[in-house]
DNA sequence: ATCATTAGTGTAGTTACAACACGAAGGGAG
DNA sequence: CTCCCTTCGTGTTGTAACTACACTAATGAT
């Protein structure tokens, strides 16, 4: 079945940058393409938007077909709409980054891929398209909004210790923050729970662990608080 | 001419909310349309996206159609893919939001308007689509942005006085700013230069007039400086 | 028992911020 | 010319927030 219209139009695609956290590093999550143009090059997972399904929804399903993640913490980033962006015609794409915990997710490839990888941030392959573009812009934005909203917990196991927490803003912001500062900020803020649970499996001294109260952020960000960190 | 696909696929369009500053009111630019759907109602300018043109220029191109403005300062904002936005067919919208210098610049209707013609953004006529959350979006953004990028010079004359600038971020951020501990603020953060000039044709003590220094600023961007009002 | 590693804690100096008032300049009205 | 009205332009002080910094306690490994 074929489609006509008066006017030519762009394709329209949604790409995803998604960001993991492991003990090191701020990972994304690549697929090598299986298909023309860019065969077996990394790229960024994404695809054609279906016209029964919203900006968002095709973001979802992509990431689930292409890799395996659902339910993921995910926000629109940028349009990129160059001329040249694809060889094959005009394509218009909905760039979207998204925030998973490492732990939780098992990846695997799945359509149009042949696999599916973690690739820490400062040691990247080439990619296909403008997908670098795309990934950098994300990767600022990330940078940017961790600083005055806590999304930063969306990488983070639900209970997890202060030192994780430290490492992760130490990580995204790429600077050392000073432990006892960082302690007393963060839990000014007062959106952490302390629990009575500690760390297992660590051949030192156990840190007590935390988790984030969504409830209290949102009760504190209506009365405009401020979480700059 | 009429072109076939494979797969069906969406219209693509722009939008665009277009700020302006005079001497109560932030406004903002709308459109009275001049073609169903929603034929009489006032929209935000836009409209389709060519296969010739990216997306920044389309929202420029349909920018000076509509309402004749030119060399505006114009960025990005979201873009807008809801099932039901458009009632003919499946439409997503690149939005943009744009400053401009309501002094500049003369606003005519043109293409598929009626007029064109300001409104103040906290007396807003019902717009057309989904063009109400569209602007909500954009306002949000622009109080955001505003605090930490001097943006705010692209609505203003390039000379004018630190009154001029205060209002600006009053009316933009909705609250009284101190005097002098704003003026203390701005000039500390060395991007404006003083010029050899005051007001004219005012009715009481003329006021020394400044200019937006972009070179100091985009000098000190690189450093990482912060410009938080 | 000792060692290695990380947890957890307080203070002092410095800087940034908010609150606040008045004399000087200049145009307009009489 | 004088008076009046409006806006310009300027400093200080108390308070809150930030930075820099080091040691003891706990725990698992050897």
């Amino acid at each position: 079945m074929s489609h006509e219209y008066e006017f030519p139009r762009a394709a329209l695609t949604v790409d995803c940058v998604v960001f993991g956290l492991d003990d090191e590093d701020l990972k994304v999550l690549l697929i090598e393409r299986d298909l023309p143009p860019f065969e077996g090059r990394w790229a960024l997972p994404g695809g054609f938007v279906r016209l029964d399904e919203t900006l968002d929804d095709a973001a979802r399903r992509e990431l689930c077909e292409e890799t395996g993640l659902e339910r993921v913490y995910l926000e629109q980033l940028y349009t990129f709409g160059d001329l040249d962006r694809d060889p094959r015609e005009r394509v218009v794409t909905v760039a979207y980054y998204a925030l998973v915990r490492l732990s939780d997710h098992r990846v695997q490839a799945a359509t149009d891929a042949r696999q599916a990888a973690w690739f820490a941030i400062d040691d990247l392959p080439r990619l296909a398209f403008d997908h670098e573009r795309i990934l950098a812009m994300a990767h600022e934005r990330l940078r940017g909004k961790v600083r005055y909203q806590p999304i930063g917990f969306e990488l983070l196991p639900p209970k997890f210790a202060l030192r994780q927490l430290q490492h992760l803003y130490e990580v995204i912001l790429d600077r050392p923050l000073d432990k006892r500062n960082f302690r007393k900020k963060i839990l000014a803020m007062d959106i952490l729970v302390e629990l009575d649970e500690v760390e297992t499996d660590v051949a030192h001294r156990a840190a007590r662990l935390y988790r984030f109260d969504k409830t209290k952020y949102r009760r504190l960000t209506k009365q405009g608080f401020n979480f700059e960190i």
